[in-house]
DNA sequence: CAGTGGTCTAGACCACGTG
DNA sequence: ACGTGGTCTAGACCACTGC
């Protein structure tokens, strides 16, 4: 069923017309496994069709569709597992439950994690929140205030910051009854897969009140972390706001 | 010219034998490519020779050498220009001068940055350097500090430990000369391509003589990254502790 | 055993860079 | 016009999973 996407066999005007436009084959089928994605087709944790079967589907060989679903799995929206299938990338899983957390114990130990819902509220959306998720200033946005801990030790302070329109009937009451990652919770509760983050990093002395839930000195050196996630489609979805005590932890990361 | 990777026509013995490290053909060919580099057979900044020399070099497909070729592009030890060829990746090339460097302007401006040699000298490795760089605790190491400007703000203090027995007549005169990437002088003058590198991050109060040669008072947090950085087969060749002002600037990041 | 993704091949044609 | 990497195809066989 549906649409080839058309490459060949077009008329030199159309040729030239498409020539600045030009997008090999695979990006087109990758494309359109993406809106797949993003409209839900497939669910998170879900096997997509086997090759042959979306080959067929579009009309390419199976080694075009193949080359779209490699790039989605080397960005990590799918998962091929050999024998059974290609799925849906998911924040279930403990696998990849600390995809996006980049704090590290020190000796290596996994430590025992426990998170604590300390605010929920709907505002109204400040100007460089609403200029970070593409939102108006009038939007309104849900604010998440919690205390994340290792080992008992107070360590993350997050400032979480979420479209209204979009996590409608999130309330600290809901989230406290919620064990495991938030962005499990999205997925599931909301239909929201994070899918990508960019993370901006300094160095900042820890004031009063922060200071004071995660038990350290005011003054104390502490990380803060502003991260913006994004689902399908690059549209962000996410901002947080996070402060790490690095005592016992560190921020680890890979250059290539 | 030269030895063919063994995979078919093996008789079933060898087979099973080998079944237990079966490495597929294109991985083993990677791995020539691997030692090839790293014996320097290839510059950082040449062309390899192309796919269908390789293949015929090999005696395998072009599309099992495209393979082989394109996990080490995607590993950033290669670089393809279509139309051209295929090159060894090299530190100097503007393009990829800073991509070691994650901190970033938070106005987005490319700043001017000067970098100054504040000692170079060859000492016996501390146990944690000995131990970072797979050395023995009486081998000698090469330790570096400088200072990176940016703006003419003092920005970056870095202390550097390098294997002395890679690094001979690594000077401070020697870099004092030297304008460009220190990544770039250890490939054309001491053979030495930095590959990867891993990283781990903290924040830390400022101490008296860092904070004097940073320009900032004493107990003003900082960013403090420890970096170990590696060449071909992941041996070890660096170890970096960089302070990092983040008044201006921030350690940015990308989470996948 | 059947179905999935993984490897390998051979060949055709396209886009890009350089003469 | 030629050589490079880039795309696309069709088909064979292999390795892993689950029934």
């Amino acid at each position: 069923m549906s649409d080839k996407p058309s490459t060949d066999s077009a008329p030199d005007t159309e040729r030239a017309a498409a020539s600045a436009a030009y997008s090999p084959l695979y990006q087109q089928i990758k494309g359109l496994l993406l809106q797949s994605l993003d409209r839900g087709e497939w669910k998170p944790g879900e096997a997509i069709p086997s090759e042959l079967e979306l080959a067929s589907r579009f009309q390419v060989s199976q080694g075009t569709v193949r080359k779209a679903i490699d790039e989605l799995a080397a960005e990590n929206l799918l998962l091929r597992r050999q024998g059974k299938g290609t799925f849906v990338a998911t924040h279930h899983e403990a696998k990849v439950r600390f995809r996006f957390l980049r704090l590290t114990p020190d000796d290596g130990k996994q430590p025992v994690s426990g998170s604590q819902i300390l605010d929920c509220r709907r505002v109204k959306a400040p100007v460089d929140i609403a200029r970070l998720l593409d939102l108006r200033a009038a939007d309104i946005v849900v604010n998440l205030r919690r205390l994340l801990s290792f080992d008992q030790v107070p360590t993350i302070l997050d400032d979480i910051w979420l479209p209204g329109s979009v996590f409608r009937g999130l309330t600290a009451d809901s989230l406290s009854r919620y064990r495991g990652p938030l962005y499990a919770l999205f997925e599931s509760e909301y239909g929201v897969s994070m899918v990508r983050a960019e993370e901006k990093i300094r160095a900042m002395a820890a004031a009063g009140e922060p200071a004071q839930l995660l038990g350290v000195e005011p003054g104390t050196p502490l990380l803060q972390v502003e991260r913006v996630s994004y689902t399908y489609g690059d549209r962000p979805m996410e901002v947080r706001r996070g402060l790490y005590v690095t005592e016992r932890f560190h921020y680890r990361n890979s250059l290539n």
